[in-house]
RNA sequence: UGGGGCGUAGCCAAGCGGAAAGGCACAGGGUUUUGGUCCCUGCAUUCGGGGGUUCGAAUCCUCCCGCCCCAGCCA
């Protein structure tokens, strides 16, 4: 019988890749490659390249390199180098011995340059970068040639030698390809090909300080490594005919340059420039605050791999510019974790409970299952006593329809306990806030099944007050308050920041068996949502708990439209 | 009034001349010791708009409208 994976959506890359596979192109091979700059932390959007350039090698036994398209030393750090490789590895894909630096082709680069002069495809430019743009012309203008666009060959030659060699101070040469000033395509108005930049770089130091162009070097590293197909983003349509032309005139090994749209997400920012912003100016702690779209952000925040490849695969890949609702993501995580995670019960806002009838020094153990989706993950122990914590929010003095949950005279069950009743309420009597509820219990319900078989609408969480554990639990809400905070022209982005985006609860009360819960590891809190241990700030004497999402929640629902 | 792209449901997204896939969200119902999960059901008589070609158009032609990208010695 045919199982019933379920099927994946076409796509027009995958399209394009199994039409080139029946028609013989690149030997059969594909090859593709993830080419970060090293000059900022992963972020989801780089999560959707990643799969899908590691995702279509893997799909059509092919290969994907890493590699780091290193051309430009001064916003470039070892430091980024170090997150990217840690951030693709954890998302679960593996480039063998293929990590590649565009660096590592310098002098290859600088070679085929050597060639494109020779044939008088390229000259030495003298013109300032004030000139060179004047000189571009305009979108509806067409440019004018720089005076030095006919230098004879030997003079280029020798020109350029000695921009290589560091005769010449930053600025006042470049290598430009000699193509068309007047062409439609600004990119194809003699592009500069190499700067003079006098700056050491992460990996070649002082080797160099001419650096090459990202549209002149990044189809060499392409052609160079034998990748089949150049996937990038849509803003690089326009230089397409560029990528083309220079590897043309070398005559080398041609990739396919295809374009996809980025990805955007609802309620959050997705640009290096402002996430790095964001972090410089306070408004989150780090490039790893759990609120971060980063990848280092959500896999602290307690997103798996196995979540964000699904989602990847989910949102699909096309060329319209989009913005996915993060509820997809969400949806994504709770898929995941309601299989994987364990369960537990903690109370985030306790309201204390006294079981009047129940003995004054008995306590019990109660058996709970530890994930219902899974009998292999067994059961547990949870001790029960006559004094206990419960959600003040499972608590209404005056409770409105459909409220199944605890109010006077109403009985619930206690999870995996017994039924209890509340009898009575005990307010502050300057404040006349609830600090206690006096409870009676059913000693016949043990387990919470009542043998006279009467129902009970509600079943709540709950800690008992003498063995329960001390936490603290961040809470986590959307880092903007409105959709798309960049689509304002003008207002800045950053005042839709929600000023909510944590908060901070430091009385929870959690389950004994959470007490040497590690770093990283992650639970589901029955009915409140999925927790993960912070890995940076949760120790054994002071646990911190992120909440990855909240459960899905109904009630809420049914609450707002009262 | 230059060039390059893109418009299919609230959000993603298939389809590429022969009766509008799928997912998220949403709504309703069933199961349930998590108001969770799971399971059903519903959700585009129509594909940005107008013309045209065709027996037949989301798919082809044409005009129009809207949105995005491009004038770094960034990537």
């Amino acid at each position: 019988m045919a199982s019933e994976k379920p099927q994946r959506t076409p796509n027009f890359i995958r399209n394009i890749i199994i039409k080139d596979l029946e028609q013989g192109k690149n030997e059969g091979r594909v090859h593709t490659r993830f080419p970060p700059e090293p000059n900022g932390y992963l972020h989801i959007g780089h999560a959707k390249s990643i799969c899908l350039n590691f995702g279509l090698a893997a799909e059509f036994s092919g290969l994907c390199n890493l590699r780091f398209d290193d051309t430009n030393p001064v916003k470039e750090e070892e430091e980024y180098v170090r997150s990217i490789i840690e951030d693709v590895k954890w998302l679960g894909f593996d480039w063998e011995d293929r990590l590649y630096y565009a660096s590592d082709y310098f002098k290859q680069m600088y070679e085929y340059a050597v060639q494109l002069i020779k044939k008088g495809k390229a000259y030495v430019c003298d013109l300032t970068g004030d000139q060179i743009r004047e000189y571009r012309g305009t979108l509806t203008k067409p440019g004018v040639e720089s005076p030095y666009r006919n230098r004879p060959i030997d003079e280029n030659l020798d020109l350029f030698e000695r921009m290589r060699t560091g005769e010449f101070p930053d600025g006042s040469h470049t290598l430009r390809a000699k193509i068309d000033m007047a062409h439609k395509n600004l990119n194809m108005r003699d592009p500069v090909m190499y700067r003079i930049l006098h700056a050491a770089h992460h990996r070649t130091g002082d080797q160099w300080c001419i650096y090459p162009m990202y549209d002149w070097a990044h189809g060499l590293e392409d052609s160079i490594e034998g990748i089949t197909h150049s996937i990038c983003t849509l803003e690089f349509e326009d230089h397409r005919p560029l990528y083309d032309w220079f590897l043309d005139q070398l005559g080398v090994h041609h990739p396919q340059q295809i374009e996809f749209a980025r990805l955007n997400l609802s309620y959050t920012v997705m640009s290096k420039r402002r996430l790095l912003e964001l972090v410089k100016e306070g408004h989150v702690s780090s490039w790893d605050d759990p609120r971060m779209p980063t990848l280092s952000g959500l896999r602290r925040r307690g997103y798996t791999p196995e979540s964000i490849r699904n989602f990847s695969e989910l949102i699909g890949v096309a060329k319209r510019e989009s913005v996915v609702d993060i509820a997809m993501l969400e949806y994504c995580i709770r898929e995941d974790l309601n299989k994987q995670a364990p369960r537990v019960m903690g109370v985030l806002k306790p309201l204390k409970v006294v079981i009047v009838n129940y003995p004054q020094a008995e306590a019990e153990y109660l058996e709970a299952i530890n994930n219902p989706e899974d009998s292999k993950m067994g059961t547990r122990q949870i001790p029960f006593s006559r004094e206990l914590y419960i959600e003040q929010d499972d608590f209404k003095e005056n409770p409105p329809k459909k409220f199944y949950r605890l109010a006077p005279g109403q009985e619930v069950r206690l999870r995996y306990a017994y039924f209890i009743k509340c009898v009575d309420v005990i307010k502050d009597p300057q404040t006349g806030e609830i600090t206690e509820l006096h409870c009676s219990y059913d000693p016949e319900t043990r387990g919470g099944h009542a043998p006279d078989g009467r129902k009970v609408k509600a079943t709540l969480h709950w800690v008992s007050a003498a063995d329960a554990i001390d936490a603290e639990v961040r809470l986590y809400d959307r880092l903007f308050n409105v959709p798309d905070p960049t689509s304002d022209k003008d207002q800045n982005y950053k005042t839709f920041l929600n000023p909510n985006s944590l908060e901070i609860l430091s009385n929870c009360k959690l389950e004994p068996c959470l007490a040497d819960a590690k770093p990283g590891e992650k639970y589901q809190f029955e009915r409140n949502g999925y927790f993960c241990v912070d890995s940076v700030e949760s120790t054994t004497g002071r646990l911190v708990f992120n909440r990855i999402v909240s459960l899905k929640d109904s009630w809420a629902k049914i609450e707002k439209r009262l």
